[in-house]
DNA sequence: CTGAAAGCGCTAACAA
DNA sequence: TTGTTAGCGCTTTCAG
């Protein structure tokens, strides 16, 4: 199938290829009639543009690059539909990009969007990040970044969050009230925004309902299952178990309950678990989950919109422009008062 | 910051632009200490090339299209950590497209990539997919297509697949020989070619051991879970439920284990349940849920292992390159024997 | 209202 | 071994 290009609309209708490329982007410099006579011929030759030599041109791709860890978690599948909504709204296209937790990946993705591949970034930080260059180059391209999800504070744009502080401390607050006393929090890593806030949010809960915190309580985890269930069996070892745990990251639920399992702790007799999760099995989990659900797709949504205002508009500042999107607490059997 | 491109190093260096475009192709032709002095340069000046210039040029783009329904289901998820993990050890790039089950949508989608925007694609139909004329016609422009998980029998190219027949088979047969004998099978769309296979595999388990197929007990789910929750409670009517249920898609599990907890079906002594699902959650479910696990990551990578020998060699012949990898029975709670 | 011409940044014949 | 030249297909001045 020979490729129908500009230069072939052009002989067939004895125009020329700027008058034929104008037809089509609908200028005002060209009559009625060969509009009509271009689209026509446009539409019977199937002609597809080549975005590649109209991104050389005009440089800009319509094309968006989407930075995460993994996807393989319900958050950041639900958080790329709202995106790729926005995008195909726009027509804009998507680039996919997963880190897998390294900062030397990071670094090199986003190297390569100083070449113009993309002509803004959504992405949420590995836990290793600490290094902003990569990040800065990109500023200084002119390329804009934001954020959703796992923010960096250094870097001055646009950042989605939800209300991790707050979400923290609600969790934290529920489980005290539903009488716990000793809460373990299980976080991911320690330079990681989202964990550090929510850490703060149940620190300031236990202050204030007069419970001293325990460093011992606070447990990092990392990527590897093993390792983190290996870890968790030992706080919760007999005896000097806590009675409650917070999950700030949701793949540490399921080790979470099978630790508990194993060591034959009744969740919520003996422990109660809330977690940080937009799993939608939550329901149907034994027990039920309680949840801090955070809103994914909006975040996603909201990212991307604000992305494609930045690109449309030049002069739009993305500075003033975070969003905060409120996590809701969704209360199950796995936080139940044991007594009635 | 000025954008460093060939013939910035070029001027610089005083030699030609295509001297230094070979060079930076370890172009044979080049001498050694050219080599150097160019890589020297460009490393200094931080030079990215041009993406969409080289595409434009070499008529390929090292970007591969991923075009599947949704996102926010696991097996999807784990797929795309398959593919991405090849993609980005041979340098491509893979743009994420979601057809949110419309065709309309995934015909949009594929008549774009006829611009040449990717080199080939990976996909897994939508359910509403019955005419493949948008397949065709990237076929026709060479576009390699290899399909995974929904594939379609009248293209001829490679198909990953897991052993949906043997599957189904399995799953029915494992009920059968926990004591069930009137067996739901939940499916999502009657042109689905994965739907189907399982079905057909549950008919035959249900045949070899003499239990006659009940049209009744095949239930078309649909996209909208209200409606799918309502069928289910319409077939878990007391009295004349089924003793078990296969559900051939992940998103219905949720719908199963509600509907039988709200019409106080207990599981697994009232109704046993399968599913075909990734959940990692599985073994964490009221009661932990026995599946049918897709190799998810493995097919993703095998589609694209596949997709990039086609693309790197000319003559590769696709149509003789289907695979089949075997998913896995996992026995658990939701289908243990209520006598023991 | 239409066309000619230049060029985005890169690659690949072909010369030298 | 290096340089010259000619585009890839499109957009965009600038003339007509």
């Amino acid at each position: 199938m020979a490729t129908v290009n500009l230069k072939k609309l052009a002989t067939e209708l004895q125009l020329s290829v700027s008058t034929v490329s104008k037809a089509l982007m609908n200028s005002h410099e060209i009559s009625a009639e060969t509009k009509e006579r271009v689209l026509l011929l446009a539409k019977q030759l199937n002609y597809i543009p080549n975005p590649y030599a109209s991104s050389l041109r005009r440089k800009t791709s319509k094309t968006i690059a989407v930075v995460i860890p993994e996807v393989a978690d319900s958050f950041f599948s639900i958080a790329i539909n709202g995106i790729e909504a926005v995008a195909q709204d726009k027509g804009y296209h998507v680039l996919i990009y997963l880190t897998h937790e390294s900062f030397a990946k990071e670094t090199a993705i986003l190297k390569d969007f100083q070449s113009g591949r993309v002509d803004g970034v959504l992405m949420s930080l590995t836990s290793e990040t600490v290094d902003m260059t990569p990040i800065h180059d990109l500023h200084a391209r002119g390329i804009p970044v934001i954020f959703f999800d796992r923010v960096c504070d250094e870097i001055e744009t646009a950042k989605i969050t939800t209300d991790d502080f707050e979400s923290g401390y609600k969790a934290t607050r529920h489980l005290i009230e539903c009488g716990c006393r000793k809460i373990a929090f299980l976080s991911f890593s320690k330079n990681l925004s989202i964990s550090n806030k929510r850490m703060e949010g149940y620190k300031q809960a236990l202050t204030d309902h007069n419970i001293v915190i325990n460093e011992a309580d606070l447990v990092f985890c990392t990527n590897d299952d093993a390792y983190n269930h290996a870890l968790l069996k030992n706080i919760m070892a007999p005896e000097k178990h806590p009675d409650g745990i917070i999950a700030s990251v949701e793949k540490l639920t399921t080790t979470a309950y099978l630790v508990c399992r194993e060591l034959k702790l009744a969740i919520p007799q003996d422990v109660k678990v809330v977690s940080f999760s937009n799993l939608q099995s939550a329901p149907i989990l034994n027990p039920a989950l309680t949840t801090i659900t955070q809103p994914a797709f909006d975040m996603g949504k909201t990212a991307a919109a604000l992305l494609f205002r930045a690109l449309e508009k030049p002069g739009f500042n993305l500075k003033k422009e975070s969003h905060i999107i409120p996590s809701t607490l969704i209360v199950r059997d796995s936080t139940a008062s044991s007594e009635s």
